[in-house]
DNA sequence: AAGTAAAGATACTGTTTGGTATGTTTTTAG
DNA sequence: CTAAAAACATACCAAACAGTATCTTTACTT
């Protein structure tokens, strides 16, 4: 890798870091530069301004490790076994996901889109994927008789993901795990009821 | 109500019709101040500081009318019934509250919680109070014969809470209330599945 | 009505922060 | 090797903002 391109992963790794732990505003430029060896002057040549960072962080980082949670799901034959494992994977496995500091993608939207369409259309590109995917896996459990015929697939998507991100939030404010084995028996009863 | 109750109303109103549409960091006193009457002389006698304005609009404003919903689903006898006319009011009906602009309760956790412990306690105590409610509806619910008897309260309470939080933040992302509807229906399979 | 405390108005301060101007070093192309 | 462009460094700036100091007005009590 090129030094500069290191500097730049640099940033938006720092970027991503502070951020999905303080939250975007609460973390300024400065923040970023003290705990790196990245001058101001580095930063602004790669960088216009913090909202493009942003939604690089977004795009170049987010983005791309959320495709890889995908490749889990469309491996799995049976989809509700796919789902329910996914969630588990990203709620208790998941090493880099944090309990306290909940879901990056579910915060940066909740902190951005009231004040900044650019973020919230990053954002909603990749949850409509995440709909897309996860609806296609369900379309073809109903193929392959792993779901039952009658399921709404796209409102079994809407479901899920709307619990996962929900359980995130509140997985936050009492930092601590136990809601999350919670809901994912709740999510297991759930998936149970499609078959 | 005495003129001074009035102009900490007046900046206790405004306040949270800002932060709810806008987040608490992007509202400014200055915000509030130039929207409204009050100087900054009379929000300073008021408010010893912004996070006590914040706190104070948790406590006196959005706990009593959080409260207000919770009877809707006490004086309901089927609490499966409570619960979904309670979310598609939430959701669809209740005209304080924006498709655009989320739930005020999880916009707040989300903006707060990683770096205001006084903000996520006063939240926390609300959402307890709000899975002690829906638990206590299920139970009594079980008594009566409207939901099975093995029905894990607590776990479909978190689940459904959840679900709850998880939709609002998508429905800001799409803007667009058809996600609603979607996850009501969602929710009511879900619900049938608990008889 | 007068005196006192509550409530409000105005001007100001210190700091943080995103961003710029300008200069220096490093890399790359020819 | 050298010139030019890319990459980085440092000092500075203007705006925004939370909060304070001080002064004036309003409301209440006796």
């Amino acid at each position: 890798m090129k030094k500069a391109e290191a500097t730049r992963q640099t940033i938006l790794q720092k970027g991503f870091d502070l951020i999905y732990t303080k939250g975007y505003q609460t973390t300024s430029i400065e923040d970023i530069l003290s705990t790196t060896q990245v001058t101001k002057g580095a930063f602004y040549y790669h960088f216009r301004n913090k909202e493009e960072m942003g939604l690089a962080i977004i795009n170049e980082l987010m983005k791309p490790t959320l495709q890889t949670s995908f490749v889990d799901l469309q491996k799995e034959e049976n989809p509700l076994k796919g789902i329910y494992n996914l969630m588990k994977h990203l709620l208790l496995e998941n090493d880099f996901l944090k309990v306290e500091y909940g879901c990056p993608a579910s915060n940066f939207t909740q902190e951005m889109t009231p004040w900044n369409t650019h973020f919230s259309k990053a954002l909603n590109e990749i949850i409509q994927t995440w709909i897309q995917v996860m609806t296609d896996a369900l379309n073809s459990g109903i193929e392959k008789g792993f779901v039952s015929k009658e399921t709404n697939t796209k409102q079994v998507t809407i479901f899920v993901i709307s619990g996962y991100w929900g359980i995130r939030n509140l997985g936050r404010l009492e930092d601590n795990t136990t809601v999350y084995t919670t809901y994912l028996n709740g999510l297991n009863n759930y998936l149970h009821s499609l078959v």
